[in-house]
DNA sequence: CCCTGATTCGC
DNA sequence: GCGAATCAGG
């Protein structure tokens, strides 16, 4: 019952990757967000909707002459629309970035720095002050598959930096799984820092 | 190293 | 229709 695994792009998930892509989440954290499907599989999905292009360097497009195997066949195709399609996402969607700048904002000072060794700070139990006794269970997309667990030398920067037992103890680690982009924590442990908001997604760079 | 999306093609 | 593999670029 309820998000059934086999069940790969219902209509709320449709939805959904539709909502994130057009909020310019890129592939990998939509794939991570919703859960259940690898990134190929979110831009698989995003191509056969017809919603790609959004957002694109015009640098070097992509012209693809022949990845791997001679078609042999049907050279042709190209249609040769394909950009109404961005006018009407636009005009669909223009919800304010303004309140998860905010939520951003007083959620990004957690207090482990990379750069100092201050490990016997404290935990995110100080910082965001969250983990309650039982998560909402609303929560049921968020794969929680490899617990990596590292040391502080084999943290990485795109590392989750969710601690893992006591600081002080030798047996300290930290999750290391691979970090949300721009985050200091994996999906699933950023799910559980950030509580107050359901829609954290963050922008990327706005240059 | 990490990432991004685009495309092809077997299933 | 789906998505892994692959490609091409940052």
């Amino acid at each position: 019952m309820m998000s059934d695994p086999g069940n790969t792009w219902t209509d709320e998930r449709v939805e959904l990757l539709r909502k994130l892509w057009g909020d310019g989440l890129s592939a990998s954290q939509i794939a991570t967000e919703i859960g259940g499907v690898s990134r190929n599989a979110v831009i698989g999905k995003v191509h056969r909707l017809g919603l790609s292009g959004r957002a694109k360097a015009p640098a070097s497009a992509t012209p693809r002459p022949a990845a791997r195997k001679a078609p042999a066949t049907a050279p042709v195709a190209a249609p040769s629309v394909r950009a109404p399609v961005a006018a009407q996402e636009e005009a669909e969607q223009h919800q304010d970035d303004t309140f998860s700048n905010a939520v951003l904002a007083s959620a990004s000072a957690p207090a482990i720095e990379p750069e100092d060794d201050i490990i016997a700070d404290t935990a995110p139990s100080v910082a965001p002050r969250p983990l309650p006794p039982q998560a909402p269970a609303a929560r049921e997309s968020v794969v929680v598959p490899i617990s990596e667990r590292v040391t502080i030398m084999d943290l990485r920067e795109y590392m989750c930096r969710w601690p893992v037992g006591d600081p002080t103890s030798p047996g300290f680690r930290f999750c290391g799984a691979r970090a949300v982009t721009g985050l200091p924590y994996c999906a699933h442990h950023a799910s559980i820092a950030y509580q107050p908001v359901i829609d954290r997604r963050r922008d990327r760079k706005r240059a």
